[in-house]
DNA sequence: CTGAAAGCGCTTACAG
DNA sequence: CTGAAAGCGCTTACAG
């Protein structure tokens, strides 16, 4: 049988609202014999307060929602959110994950059911959610970032002014085929168009592809190169537009310069390595559930907001 | 304010135990009339059952829990995933995510507290958690795997078939530096092992490394070529591996034959394309949630287990 | 065919 | 310093 907090009171010899404070640390005013009996028939009955329970008499669960967005869920994140999970184990509440691939109304019915403790996204709430949160009275997290849109065009003109410093007088721009998973595309070309203007370029083409080679290969084409330099929407992209380029015997970077994003592993062992940008989440996610636990006023308020643009270019050998 | 099931009651003129047992489905015996007030009401309302009332009354809470396992979590799972959670939501059921990466000890306080109706898990649980689940009397769910272990041991010998059906007559095992990402790396290497003896060849060399250049060219050097077959723990590697060999001018599949696990996207756009062994779990993982589902005794049993070990080999360019 | 009451396991004023 | 009681929102026998 589960232990309940009737059996720890019963086998402590105290009543069931003595354990309740005891156990969640407002027992001061009990005495230090009290205290350690009841603590200790806890421990021998294993026993694990209800969720429902709890959640029914204070209005709110344990539960914090964290929504991991619909691209890759990296080992990165595995590591942040594992880390993420203990910390709030400590603090006794509970973390669980939700795609964030769902309706408003979804969410509403999430929240409402379980009552978390807050909510956490690694991308901004659409200001439809943030209403719904706010009605719900959930508290929201979000990484503390530049508006989503104005952090795409930032890599798009880091893109398009690298390239145009390497001596790329024509643009292009790779997006990905599937539009599902091209939420950023917009932003990063108008980025690059904004570049191109700006240095009196020509707007710059645009091709869509996915990872695969014949694909890369008719954008290639349809780009007529020699005498291009490609933003491409990742580094997978890129390194699918590198293939390409090889197989059609164009020289890298010199008739074909490549730059992709978010320098993954597999960026860095290309011949040449890829030029991307890196970006680590690692401190905005960190960020965000600092914040979050020094709002619950069990810990001290971190350091400030890193810089929500860390944005770096990692010269390689395709620029 | 949010609406609760005695707010509904009172707009549809009913008591609240009509309600609860008309929302749930069990109301034939009220009259149409009073299920169409009831329904009107709620949605009016916008009402939400309090998940945690709701569990206090039933014992068990409307949660499943999906343990993800600590390996990339790809685009496939992502969609599985989603997938799994409209599927449950129609059930009445809410699927959370939870990082596999917990002790046994948190994952028991996880199911005591939370309560779920289920668990499932992408990979198979141990003795100490299944014996725990039982003890808390939480329905286990696992894909219907042939043991771990043979499955490892059977992608061995299928990389190594490959490589000495190719001409290999010395074998190398390429595992994961970091040991902690290569729960498989063991099990693969017995499997190369074991084709190695039955075919009369030295046991395979064994090196270590992670997705990164000099190590790749390291591990290649200590191989040294030319003539040697490689079995990568994944296409990363090979692909990495791929890249080194290329640096050092090695041909291949001539002097440097390799295969890698996984058929990653990228696998498909190397230069030449990568051979590989795909798997995909998409089968087994929705295999599972349609078992759980039928368990639940909502939904026909499924068809039957799919072959566990649908492991396909495909040739690329590389061996 | 419908409603009133008890109970799920916990916490929190409140009375002693 | 401690315990008894009420109440969180729901469901489910049970009585009418």
């Amino acid at each position: 049988m589960i232990a309940k907090s009737e059996d720890v009171a019963r086998l402590a010899g105290v009543s069931r609202g003595a354990v309740s404070q005891i156990l969640n640390g407002r027992g001061e005013r009990f005495s230090a014999s009290t205290i350690e009996r009841v603590k200790e028939a806890a421990l021998e009955l294993d026993y694990q307060p209800s969720a429902a329970g709890r959640a029914l008499a204070m209005g709110s669960s344990d539960f914090v929602i964290a929504l991991i967005p619909n691209t890759t869920f990296g080992g990165n994140l595995q590591d942040i959110f594992g880390a993420a999970t203990e910390q709030l184990a400590e603090q006794g509440l509970t973390l669980v994950l939700r795609l964030a691939t769902t309706t408003t109304a979804a969410l509403g019915r999430l929240v409402t059911g379980m009552a978390p403790r807050a909510i956490l996204s690694l991308t901004p709430f659409s200001d439809e959610e943030r209403e719904l949160l706010e009605r719900r009275g959930v508290r929201a997290f979000e990484p503390h970032l530049a508006s989503e849109d104005q952090f795409d065009r930032e890599i798009g003109r880091l893109q398009a002014r690298h390239l145009i410093e390497r001596g790329s007088t024509r643009l292009a721009v790779a997006r990905l085929r599937d539009a599902r998973q091209d939420p950023f595309g917009q932003g990063r070309e108008d980025g690059v168009r904004e570049i191109c203007r700006q240095e009196g370029l020509a707007d710059p083409e645009v091709v869509h592809l996915g990872v695969d080679l014949d694909e890369a290969l008719a954008a290639l084409d349809r780009l007529s190169p020699p005498e291009i330099g490609i933003a491409c929407y990742n580094d997978d992209i890129a390194t699918c537009l590198l293939s390409a380029a090889r197989i059609r015997s164009f020289v890298v970077p010199g008739q074909v310069a490549l730059i992709g994003m978010d320098r993954t592993p597999l960026s860095q062992v290309t011949v040449p390595r890829l030029t991307t940008i890196s970006y680590d989440v690692t401190a905005p996610t960190k960020n965000m559930i600092a914040n979050f636990l020094s709002v619950l006023g069990r810990t001290p308020v971190p350091e400030g907001p890193p810089n929500a643009l860390a944005l770096e270019l990692e010269a390689g050998g395709t620029t």
